[in-house]
DNA sequence: TACATAATTGAAAGCGCTTTGGATGCCACT
DNA sequence: AGTGGCATCCAAAGCGCTTTCAATTATGTA
């Protein structure tokens, strides 16, 4: 069943039924009623290819999957996705994605745009000084960062949480609990929010005169492994550190280990903040001791992000253009007053 | 620039150029080369829409994304897709992914199959019976389903790998070490590969006329936090088991952490083999004691799928209907001789 | 009542590609 | 010279949709 067949059949023309279908105002109600109980009756569906054929839009925003070892699979990935898909599903639109190398970025962006079969591109994976960015503003195409890109200028359309903020918050919290011993389990040292959140711990340390040792800081991927050599590592300092914070609840699994290895105990000996993507896979509430986190919805942000990219593909109505969505602070066990020594 | 143009350019018809670029037989070989010079110096990209116009095929290869809670971005979804992408870009193919509730399954597939985006469909997650099949093979479009449907005729295109098998080796290699107290952690009771694991344990066993327990057996999503309460409850057994196979390395994970903070040894106390899908996040050979595992590269599957299927699409000679991959057991220190009691 | 205006609808021209169904010229062979 | 067979190439017809431009009818207005 096509358009003509279908139009045929209502004794209208093409253009009037495609018109009724696509929301045009100069077609009668009552035509455009009539279309619409056949179109239920009949089971049509638009060619796709078509339709993008004619109109130039090809129905589907692009994404890099980066693809390096380690890189590789981010659990971070699959949730965001979920996100963009949910949203996604509602305009028939799809994702291209396109597997690359992180050393080979830019070029894939720009395979990508040129390609011709995406309308908009989603970017990831943020880093301080993001050369992706000049490439993306020359492109004249759509598109939105998840994430900022610290000393560039914010001139680009954006939604990020405001990670230093959140983290900014945490420490402070855990300040009020009398803490003086800090350590940050960081993600990798290039990621934007990870610059980010060590200037929010940095900064409310500043406010009580302390500061963060260098040894009480550890850039790395965010695996559980890491997590657990990071906390290792506190924990043999001499002046060990009583608060910790930590990017992810999958660094925090394996800090956990470790304290747990060291006979500590989490929320009396060691107080830990992490932050909490909302993954479905690692609930901070039901570790064995409740995780106090700052939370912001990865999947959450997904869906916005469509949102704001298929809007503008449709040009339905202005986005703005750069969101900064603020992190919820929960407490839960993990956080305690500083232990008396 | 466009097919015309170029056409124009050099001389030609639109039909010739076409048909040098698509690799026709029935053109000149320096037309050929003409042709080819030509869109290297114009940078002459066909439009891909109007290609699926014309020829029919979207040229990209749909799934449905499971989105229900827990079943929510699974470590193991972004892994395949890796695997997928790194083939389906070398042949311009991209995805339609469809974000559905695993209720929905049937409805979603069939959905993202009339939607007329795609020209084959991948399907995952199988289960017992599953009602997806009789769908697909109505459907009159190529499909290749990851893993197999137990207690279905094996008569649909599918890649697998050989779960019975693996366990059934796994199992062997633990009793060849005097093992006799055997307990299976294994994936979500409904999914295929769990009951074929569960087969390859059971049929081992009994060749020594063991028996697997109904406690030594755990049905649980595969996160780290099941992992750990599954092994809590094994080491609570009056005759606790000496031998854990465990269907994730996620799963290990948490078990591990059980068998630690019981004050086990690992390898020596108990000795625990875990399938290894060789995700990049968590690597058997460095956890702190290095792990048994049988392997099989979940991203190497996702390739070879994606090759299949689009070899199908693209009518590129045929390809085997079923293949079943050995896995290899890899022995490390996880596993020892039964302890001396 | 006559005419401008608004409300509906249609015919037809693309969008850029593939492919069918011939052309054309050239050669070898009767 | 006449014929059939090849090797090349092309004109033109779609693919199914959107959109421009124009036609038709209904509605007001003077």
């Amino acid at each position: 069943m096509n358009l003509k067949q279908l139009s045929e059949l209502l004794g209208l023309s093409q253009t009037t039924v495609s018109r009724a279908l696509n929301g045009y105002p100069e077609v009668n109600e009552a035509t455009r009623e009539r279309v619409l109980q056949a179109v239920k009756e009949t089971g049509y569906r638009p060619n796709k290819a078509a339709q993008r054929l004619a109109t130039g839009k090809a129905g589907s925003i692009g994404l890099v999957m980066p693809t390096a070892p380690g890189h590789q699979s981010d659990v971070h990935f699959g949730e965001f996705l979920a996100g963009l898909g949910e949203e996604a599903v509602r305009h028939d639109f799809h994702f291209v994605i396109m597997p690359a190398d992180p050393d080979d970025e830019v070029a894939a962006l720009r395979r990508l745009a040129i390609s011709g079969n995406v309308d908009a591109l989603f970017v990831a994976y943020m880093r301080g000084h993001d050369p992706r960015l000049a490439m993306l503003k020359s492109l004249s195409m759509p598109y939105v960062v998840h994430g900022r890109s610290f000393g560039s200028e914010p001139d680009y359309p954006y939604l990020d949480i405001d990670n230093e903020g959140a983290f900014y918050d945490a420490t402070r919290l855990l300040l009020q609990l009398g803490h003086t011993r800090f350590a940050l389990m960081n993600g990798p040292m290039h990621l934007d929010f990870a610059i980010r959140r060590k200037n929010g711990v940095i900064s409310a340390l500043a406010e009580r005169g302390l500061a963060l040792d260098e040894g009480c800081m550890s850039h790395a991927l965010m695996t559980d492994e890491q997590g657990l050599l990071a906390m290792e590592q506190f924990l043999r300092l001499p002046e060990r550190p009583t608060a910790i914070l930590c990017s992810s609840t999958v660094l925090a699994l394996g800090a956990i280990r470790a304290v747990n290895q060291a006979g500590l105990r989490l929320g009396e000996d060691i107080s830990l903040i992490a932050h909490d993507d909302v993954l479905p896979l690692l609930k901070p509430e039901s570790f064995s001791v409740p995780l106090t986190t700052t939370r912001s919805s990865l999947r959450a942000a997904g869906v916005r992000i469509a949102q704001r990219l298929i809007g503008t593909v449709k040009q339905a109505g202005p986005f703005p253009d750069q969101e900064l969505w603020k992190t919820e602070l929960i407490v839960r066990a993990s956080t305690g007053p500083v232990p008396q020594a």
